[in-house]
This record gives C-alpha cells, sequence and structure tokens, in this order.
DNA sequence: GTGATACTTAAGCACATGCTTAACCAATCG
DNA sequence: CGATTGGTTAAGCATGTGCTTAAGTATCAC
C-alpha cells in the first residue's frame, strides 16, 4: 500500500482537473463504459482513457473489461479519504478557535498569556 | 469571481503536494511566518514563496506583510468548499446505493425492470 | 551607517501533464 | 468473411510544475 501522503497527492491531483471531475460525477451516478465517459468531454477516446488512468491511480474509480466494454465505477472509500484529510484540518482550526475564543473571553481585561 | 470549477480546479491543485498540505496543517494550528511555513521542509525559501503563492491563489490561504515579514493564516471557507464537493458527490452515490438496494429488495423474484 | 534578517525577483532547468494523431487489436454485426 | 464498434498503444509536442541559484530590496538591531 501507498503511505497516506502519496495517497492523498494522488486523489486531490486525480481530483484538480475538471474533465476528470465530470467523470467522477457521472459514475456517481452509476457505472459507465469508456465511450460513455467520453462523450460529454471535448476530446479525443485516447485522452479520456488517459484520465481513466490517473483516476484509477488514485483509487478513486475501478474498471473491468467485459468483451470488448470496459465498465468504470467509483469506490467510495477513496473518496472518503480526501474528504477525511479536509475535514480534520477544519475541525483542528474550529477548536482552535474556540479555545482562542475562550482565552480572549477570559482574559478581556488582562493582557499577558504565557505564549501565541 | 473565478467559476466554481476553476475554484475547485486551484484548490485541489493545490491540496495535490505533500509539502502545501504541511504548510496548510501548520496554519490550521495558527497563523505562521514564511520561514516558520519554510522550517519543515527541506526545500529553499524561494520554493516554498512559491508554494504558498499556489495556496494563496487557491484562496486557501492569505497572507499579510508587516514590517519585513509576511504572516500567513489559513481561510477556512475555501476549505469548506472542497470538502463539500466530495461530500456531494459521496451522497449522490449513497443515495443511489438505497435506491439501487430498495429496486433489489423489491424486484427480488422477478427479474424484469424497464431499464438499468 | 553597517550588518544581519526576512523575504523577493528573476532566470533557468528537469520532469510531469494534457493533449494530439496514427496505427493497431479484438469482439460483434450483417 | 469483411466492416464496425470499442478500446488500446505509441509517439510526439506544447505547456505547466517544482525546484534551483544568484542577485536583489526592505526592515530592524546596534
Amino acid at each position: 500500500m501507498l503511505n497516506q501522503s502519496a495517497a492523498l497527492d494522488l486523489m486531490f491531483q486525480a481530483l484538480a482537473d475538471p474533465s476528470r471531475r465530470v467523470m467522477v460525477d457521472r459514475l456517481t451516478r452509476g457505472p459507465a463504459s469508456v465511450s460513455e465517459l467520453a462523450k460529454p468531454l471535448a476530446m479525443s477516446l485516447p485522452a479520456v482513457v488517459q484520465h481513466l488512468q490517473v483516476l484509477e491511480a488514485s483509487g478513486l474509480v475501478r474498471s473491468e473489461k467485459v468483451g470488448r466494454v470496459r465498465t468504470c465505477h467509483i469506490e467510495p472509500k477513496a473518496l472518503r479519504n480526501a474528504e477525511q484529510w479536509i475535514a480534520e484540518r477544519r475541525t483542528i482550526w474550529e477548536r482552535r478557535l474556540d479555545r482562542l475564543g475562550a482565552i480572549l473571553a477570559a482574559g478581556e481585561d488582562e493582557s499577558g498569556e504565557s505564549k501565541t
């Protein structure tokens, strides 16, 4: 398994492209073939396949080929990882603000706290 | 204002680099100067400043310079946008699974639904 | 004023990304 | 069978990214 950080790299990188987000968006509504994914995108099929490879490398999407059609679907656990990284940071921030608020409220008339 | 998609591009792109995530992480614990942000990173100061520019362009971080030190802080609203994009997609997916489950449960003994 | 500190600007370089076209292969269809 | 459909592979190219070093500029400390 990749280390946590490298996995997030791939994940956020994958989400950083609008075409790939369109593909993910489509896949949240159910599985699709490569050419279905390609339909709304103004680019060649090989380009779409390359985007798909980025998505698969990130773990966000999986696909299997049966006959001559490759069917893609989302891996929601992966989405969750990215979401969680962000949520954790937001939480830290909010807790910090709470503490800060408490300190300010308590020390409203004084001026010297220990540090920062 | 940037359109929604371009904003997400910048946001996810900004989060796609481990050094930048370290910087964001640091900033969730409170404001910091450029050289404080640089300390844990094994790279030159200019490189750090370039990362900082990416973060600012994404709206995730802001900074002001007073005297000769530039102080950076996080913009938690921006974090929220990225989180929300992901959360929405996950929700769509989960609702879909619920519907699918209901359909399967209802039609457990039949075999012809209208279409996929 | 002299020097250290905290950046800032600019140039350059190696490698990654996002596309393209052309050619190819393998499963259907008629 | 031969033609289509669905996808794959390979090569090439323009632009972007992540760093570097070298040379500034603007405070602040003495």
